[in-house]
RNA sequence: GACCCUGUCGUCUAGCCCGGUCAGGACAAGAGCUUUUCAAGCUCUCGGCACGGGUUCAAAUCCCGUCAGGGUCACCA
């Protein structure tokens, strides 16, 4: 049975670097129809905070990364004090003020390493028990480090709470985690943690340590590089399925060439031994860029209904009268939005009470008088009794050659006058939007 | 510094295990088409096997070395 877990601690935001890990874990236990743990390793009580474990849990549930089976660390302290006891008692930890040490080296007691484990080879060198660990990692291949590099540990803290390692071993053994999937940076910890396993007598499980995301110096992804936490971007108007296709693509490939791939559509393509060993610099560029492709395709009502309570929270006053007008407001802007907010940038013309000009856009384009063809115009649209794009259109047409003029002549300075802006959708589709009063009421205004 | 990990276009990657296809795709960049603007879209272009040795008829692919980058060295996780 796999059994896999992913065990953020509660001293910060979900990390970008975090949810990769997470994501992996998920798409490893659903590949193999295994079991997906949230842990969380909240031991540090200092440093742990309920906001950050909520926000945590928020950010999991808003990426789809569903657990089976959530703990806490906090609970399980006896268990942790337990199992130290019964090392101290074998004589395979010894007690240093109120902290308790595993024994490693020769200082102040001989290892417990050579008695135990009579099959691994012996070397006497610089006072200590000395060999080889060495395991098969999923993602690198075979691993070792010599025990010289590894001193006595703290298992137990002066305080009465476990240390990382120790809870985690212990965690890991008794929940019964098939493989610990977990980033690079715990490479290093990994020796440590089997000298753990064997001490209290559990079989070590598998390991696969992904490589890390990295900032633009190539650098491990850090709070001062930029956004790093999840909600970051769930706030600037980044979608769940975009987020999470970025992040899949971060060191895995599903080996088609394919870049916009759903979640299960990459379960059925997933393999840990596809993962790639070198960390990976994170590209803003591209997710916005599959940020906009999602957004792309997704259904109107149902990107209305994401955008909804972003215009509430911008425009408490306004109504938004019925959904079918806001439907076709992100119909016009779909095409272009990258984030969600982009949406909000974009339609101030639209909701917002007030008219904001441009002022570079009213000096292009505003600053020779126009009020004749405004005007008339502006009487000509108000007559409309179907007032639609096609129609405005073709009334702006009649006019403009009635006039001698070319339409490009005549729809720069509309649009600022409708929109506030040089630049936008189409004009006429824009006016459908705004609707037959609001357009005429502007023409009229802009001269006056 | 010690130990460990890694090295294919600027970036993410396919190819590497099982040597032989102009080293393929995507983002970014540049050009063009389209067009009432800006985007989007479509087409094209630019650009890479870190370096040096081997092995071999043949090396991105196998071996060795060098260099470069990263990670870890807490009673933090």
């Amino acid at each position: 049975m796999v059994r896999v877990r992913f065990a953020p601690s509660p001293t910060g935001y979900l990390h970008i670097g975090g949810a990769r890990t997470a994501l992996f874990n998920w798409m490893y236990a659903k590949a193999q129809g295994g079991k997906f743990i949230l842990r969380i390793e909240d031991t540090d009580k200092a440093r742990s905070r309920v906001e950050f474990l909520d926000e945590i849990l928020d950010s999991m549930k808003w990426l789809g990364l569903k657990w089976d089976e959530l703990y806490k660390q906090s609970d399980r302290f006896d268990l942790y004090r337990q199992y130290a006891q019964k090392l101290l008692e074998q004589g395979k930890a010894y007690q240093d003020g109120e902290a308790v040490l595993l024994k490693m080296s020769a200082n102040p007691a001989r290892g417990w390493i050579g008695e135990t484990s009579p099959s691994v080879k012996n070397k006497e060198s610089d006072g200590g028990p000395q060999r080889i660990i060495k395991w098969f990692d999923l993602i690198r291949g075979e691993v070792q480090f010599d025990t010289k590099e590894i001193k006595d540990q703290v298992l137990m803290k002066s305080d009465g709470s476990p240390t990382y390692s120790f809870a985690c071993v212990i965690d890991d053994a008794l929940m019964e985690i098939s493989c610990v999937i977990r980033g690079e940076d715990h490479i290093s910890n990994t020796p440590k943690q089997i000298v753990i396993y064997e001490a209290l007598g559990f079989k070590p499980p598998k390991f696969a340590h992904l490589p890390l995301i990295l900032d633009d110096e190539r650098a491990r992804m850090s709070k001062r590089a930029g956004a790093v936490a999840v909600s970051d971007y769930r706030r600037w108007g980044f979608l769940p399925e975009a987020v999470v296709n970025y992040l899949m693509l971060l060191g895995w490939s599903p080996g088609n060439n394919q870049e916009k791939i759903t979640l299960s559509a990459a379960v059925k393509n997933f393999s840990i031994k596809k993962i790639n060993k070198a960390g990976a610099v994170f590209s803003l560029d591209k997710l916005k860029w599959l940020n906009g492709q999602y957004i792309k395709e997704m259904d109107t009502a149902k990107l209305a209904a994401l955008i909804m309570p972003l215009l509430k929270e911008k425009y408490p006053l306004n109504g938004f009268g019925n959904g079918q007008r806001l439907e076709n407001v992100v119909q016009l802007f779909k095409g272009r939005m990258v984030t969600l907010t982009d949406f909000l940038e974009w339609t101030d013309f639209i909701f917002a009470d007030h008219l904001q000009l441009d002022e570079e856009a009213r000096q292009k384009h505003l600053s020779q008088d126009k009020s004749r063809e405004f005007g008339l115009l502006a009487d000509a649209l108000s007559s409309l009794s179907d007032f639609n794009a096609k129609t405005a259109e073709e009334t702006f047409r009649r006019l403009v050659g009635q006039w001698g003029m070319s339409a490009g002549d005549l729809v720069h300075p509309v649009r600022v006058a409708l929109t506030g802006r040089a630049v936008g959708p189409g004009l006429f589709d824009t006016m459908a939007v705004l609707g037959q009063h609001r357009t005429v009421e502007r023409l009229r205004k802009t001269f006056n």
